[in-house]
RNA sequence: CGCGGGAUGGAGCAGUUCGGUAGCUCGUCGGGCUCAUAACCCGGAGGUCGUUGGUUCAAAUCCAACUCCCGCAACCA
C-alpha cells in the first residue's frame, strides 16, 4: 500500500542578517511536524530555503563589496549550517538563486502575461530621486496640495521633495480572484490557522478591495529577469511565494515530485506574512490553475521580556549560543513548549533555566533514573514481564496513559506543539506519582510481594518507553539515550505503533546497571548570568566585525561642522497625529526657532518649558509631520528611554558647546 | 473613532466556542518518602476572573459602555 504523503514547508528566510531564535522557532517547530508525520508513516517532504533576491541584498552585497552572488551564498552556508546544528530534517533547501527556480519562475511569469492575469502598465507614484523610492501619500512627512485639494507634491520621511514619475511595471490582476478567494475561506474554514487571522485579512485587505499587484521592477537588477522584457526583474511575490512549486519541480522537465505531494498539507509561516501567503499565494495559485495548500499556519512569535527581539535593544537570543551550552533538546523543548498555538511567547533566561530543570532534568531526567535503578536494585537489572493491572493504581496509570496519547495526537495534528508537550508531561507526572502510591521500596522487603513489584517496575519502563517515544519528534537525543539506557530487545519497540497496546517493553537481558542521568541539572543564578551575559557583548563585537573599524571615526574637523549651541525652550506643543513628536520653540540667543523632537513619551510639554538645553543648529531643515524642524535636541538614550541634556543656569543661550 | 491582541491568587498562563463547584506551572508555607539529579509525592494559604451596568434561577463565560496595557501602522534629525 502506498504511504499518504505530507509536504510541509517553512518560509524560505531573506537572508540580510543573521538568523535569530525567531527564525529558528519556525523551521524547528515544522521539523518537529515532519519528524512526527515520519514516525507516523507518512511520506513526508519538508521544505525550507532561502529568498536571495531584491534591492536589500543587491545594497548589503555592494556594501560589503561582493558580488550579490557571493554574499548569498555565503548567507545560504550560514544557514545550512544552523540548520544541521538544530539538525532539522528537510528534504530540500530551495535557493531563489537555483537555476531550475528561476527558469521556471520565468515560465509561470511568460504563462500569467499570456493568460492576461498579468499585464504591462504604468506604476504611478510619488518617488524620492535622493531616496530612490516611491511613497504612498501617507508615507509623505507633508503633502502639497492645490486649492481643489488635489495633490501637487510633497515631502518624503527623508526630508526630500517628491515628484510624481511613471514607472513601467507588470501588475498582476488580484481582483478578478477576489471572490473565489473568498469563497475558498469559506469551503474551507481551517484554511487559515488560527482563524483570527482570517477575519484580520477579510477585514483589512479583501473587504476594501484588492489592488492589483506590481510584480516587476525596473529599479534595481538583482533578480529574475522578465524573459520576454529583460528590463524588468520579477519582483518578490511571484520570484519568493513560487518556490513552494517550483522546489517540487513544477515547470521543469520533471514533475514527479510535484504531482506527488502538492497541494501542501501543511505551510508554516510566522503571522507578520500571513497577509501575502493568504492572499496573494492563493491568488496566483488559481492563476495557474493549481490547488490550495490544505493550511496556512500563522504562528506568534517568540518575543523578549522588553518586547520585540532587535539589535539595538541588546536582547537578541541566538539559537547557537543555547544549543552549545545546553544542548539541543533544551531549545528545541523550550521553543515548543513556551509559545503556545497562535500566540506568542516570551524568552526569559529564567524561564529557559527553569524549564529544562523542571521539566527535562526533574520531572523526565529523574523518573529514568530514579527507574532504572530500582530495576538493577530490585531485580538486578533484568525487567520481569507485564502482566496487566494487579491493582487499581496500575488501572488508573494506564488510563492515563492512554487518555494522554490521544491528546497528544489530537494537539499534533492541530499544530499545538505546547499541548502535545504538556499531554506528555502529564504521563510523566503520573508516572512519577505512581511511584509513591505503589511504594516500591515497601514490597521490595516482602518477598511475597516479589511479582507486584515486577509489575511496578513493568509499567514505569513502559510509561517511560511511551514518553520517549511520544517526545522523539522533539527531542532528537534523549529518547536515544532512553532507548539506550532501557536496552530493549529490539528497534519495533521504538516505533510509534508499539504504544498502540499496553505493556509491550521487552529488555535485552538487563536494562544498563549505571544509568546516567539524561538532562543535568542546571544551576539557576549562574546560568541565568550566563545567558544575560551572552545577550549583550556579541551584539556589540558582531557589529564591530561587520564595520569598518575607521568608518565610524571622524576627524576633528568633521566634528568642526556640527554646532552645537545652548538654549532655553520657551514653548512646546504636541504635533497632532503624532504619538512621539513635540513641537518645540528654543530660544538661542540671537532668536528663536522651531524644533520637532521625538520626546514625547518622556516629555510632556509643560515639564520641558523653561529647560535649558543642547541643540545641534546647522543640520538641514526638514518637515516632519507636515511640522518644520530646524535642529537637533541633543538627548542622552538608554533603553529607548530618552533623557534631555542638562544644562547649567549659567550658561547664555547662544553659548557655542565645544 | 487606523488595524489587531490582551486584562483570571505573588509571577506566567488555561478556562470564554455550547453560561452552572475557578484549573495548571512556578513561588510560598507545612507534611510525606528515600528508589532518584537537594529530586519526587501530598496538603494549606492566597483570586469579589480590569471597571460599571444589563440578560438570567445562575455570568470569568452572553450583551452594552468604559478604563488600562501590548503589538502593527505612522512618527524619533
Amino acid at each position: 500500500m502506498e504511504k499518504p504523503t505530507f509536504y510541509i514547508t517553512t518560509p524560505i528566510y531573506y537572508p540580510s542578517g543573521k538568523l535569530h531564535i525567531g527564525n529558528a522557532y519556525t523551521t524547528i517547530a515544522c521539523d518537529v511536524m515532519a519528524r512526527y508525520k515520519r514516525m507516523r508513516g507518512y511520506d513526508v517532504y519538508y521544505l525550507t530555503g532561502a529568498d536571495e533576491h531584491g534591492q536589500k541584498i543587491e545594497n548589503k552585497a555592494e556594501k560589503m563589496e561582493v558580488s550579490p552572488q557571493k554574499y548569498v551564498d555565503g548567507m545560504a552556508e550560514d544557514m545550512k549550517k544552523l540548520w544541521s546544528l538544530l539538525e532539522i530534517t528537510n528534504d530540500q533547501f530551495i535557493r531563489t538563486t537555483d537555476d531550475f527556480h528561476k527558469k521556471a519562475v520565468q515560465q509561470i511569469f511568460e504563462q500569467l502575461l499570456e493568460q492576461g492575469d498579468i499585464y504591462l502598465g504604468e506604476y504611478e507614484g510619488w518617488y524620492s530621486v535622493e531616496d530612490e523610492e516611491f511613497f504612498t501619500e501617507s508615507q509623505l512627512a507633508e503633502v502639497y496640495r492645490d486649492d481643489n485639494g488635489n495633490m501637487t507634491g510633497g515631502v518624503a520621511p527623508s526630508g526630500h521633495e517628491v515628484e510624481l514619475l511613471k514607472e513601467e511595471s507588470y501588475f498582476f490582476k488580484m481582483s478578478k480572484y477576489a471572490d473565489r478567494l473568498v469563497q475558498y475561506y469559506e469551503d474551507n474554514p481551517e484554511f487559515i490557522q488560527p482563524a483570527s487571522r482570517k477575519n484580520e485579512m477579510l477585514n483589512n485587505f479583501i473587504k476594501p478591495g484588492l489592488e492589483d499587484l506590481a510584480v516587476s521592477r525596473t529599479t534595481f537588477d538583482w533578480g529574475i529577469p522578465v524573459k520576454s522584457n529583460p528590463e524588468h526583474v520579477v519582483y518578490v511575490w511571484i520570484d519568493a511565494l513560487t518556490n513552494y512549486i517550483t522546489a517540487l519541480g513544477y515547470g521543469s522537465d520533471d514533475e514527479t515530485l510535484f504531482r506527488k505531494y502538492w497541494p501542501a498539507d501543511v505551510q508554516m509561516i510566522g503571522k507578520e506574512i500571513v497577509r501575502f501567503h493568504a492572499i496573494y499565494w492563493p491568488v496566483m495559485l488559481m492563476a495557474l490553475d493549481l490547488p490550495l495548500p490544505k493550511k496556512l499556519m500563522g504562528h506568534g512569535w517568540l518575543l523578549m521580556k522588553d518586547g520585540k527581539m532587535s539589535k539595538s535593544k541588546g536582547n537578541v537570543v541566538y539559537p547557537k549560543t543555547l544549543v552549545e551550552r545546553y544542548g539541543l533538546d533544551a531549545v528545541r523543548y523550550y521553543l515548543m513548549r513556551e509559545v503556545p498555538f497562535g500566540s506568542d511567547g516570551v524568552f526569559t533566561p529564567e524561564s529557559f533555566v527553569d524549564r529544562t530543570n523542571f521539566d527535562l532534568a526533574n520531572d523526565l531526567g529523574n523518573l529514568v533514573n530514579r527507574t532504572l535503578s530500582m530495576i538493577n536494585k530490585y531485580f538486578d537489572g533484568k525487567l520481569p514481564a507485564y502482566q496487566g493491572h494487579l491493582n487499581e493504581f496500575d488501572a488508573n496509570l494506564e488510563t492515563v496513559v492512554k487518555e494522554n496519547i490521544q491528546a497528544y495526537e489530537d494537539a499534533m495534528e492541530s499544530l499545538e506543539f505546547n499541548k502535545a508537550l504538556r499531554a506528555t508531561w502529564t504521563i510523566i507526572s503520573r508516572t512519577n506519582k505512581y511511584i509513591d502510591e505503589t511504594t516500591p521500596w515497601v514490597l521490595a522487603k516482602d518477598e511475597s510481594k516479589k511479582e507486584e513489584l515486577g509489575n511496578v517496575m513493568v509499567h514505569l519502563a513502559e510509561n517511560i518507553r511511551i514518553a520517549a517515544i511520544l517526545l522523539k519528534p522533539y527531542l532528537p537525543h534523549g529518547p536515544k539515550e532512553i532507548f539506550r539506557q532501557l536496552n530493549m530487545v529490539d528497534e519495533t519497540l521504538e516505533a510509534y505503533d508499539s504504544i498502540k497496546t499496553y505493556g509491550r517493553i521487552q529488555v535485552d537481558g538487563k536494562v544498563i546497571d549505571k544509568p546516567k542521568p539524561i538532562y543535568p541539572r542546571l544551576d539557576v543564578e549562574s546560568e541565568v548570568e550566563h545567558i544575560k551575559h551572552s545577550m549583550k557583548p556579541p551584539k556589540q563585537e558582531e557589529e564591530k566585525e561587520q564595520e569598518d573599524l575607521t568608518s565610524g571615526r571622524i576627524n576633528i574637523d568633521d566634528f568642526d561642522k556640527v554646532e552645537i549651541k545652548a538654549g532655553t525652550i520657551i514653548n512646546a506643543e504636541g504635533v497632532k497625529k503624532a504619538d512621539k513628536l513635540l513641537k518645540i520653540q528654543v530660544d538661542l540667543g540671537e532668536g528663536k526657532r522651531q524644533i520637532v523632537s521625538g520626546i514625547r513619551e518622556q516629555y510632556e510639554p509643560e515639564d520641558i518649558i523653561g529647560k535649558k538645553v543642547l541643540v545641534v543648529t546647522n543640520l538641514e531643515p526638514v518637515k516632519l509631520r507636515g511640522e518644520l524642524s530646524e535642529g537637533m535636541i541633543l538627548t542622552a538614550e538608554k533603553e529607548n528611554r530618552l533623557t534631555l541634556i542638562s544644562v547649567p543656569d549659567g550658561i547664555e543661550n547662544g553659548s557655542i558647546v565645544k
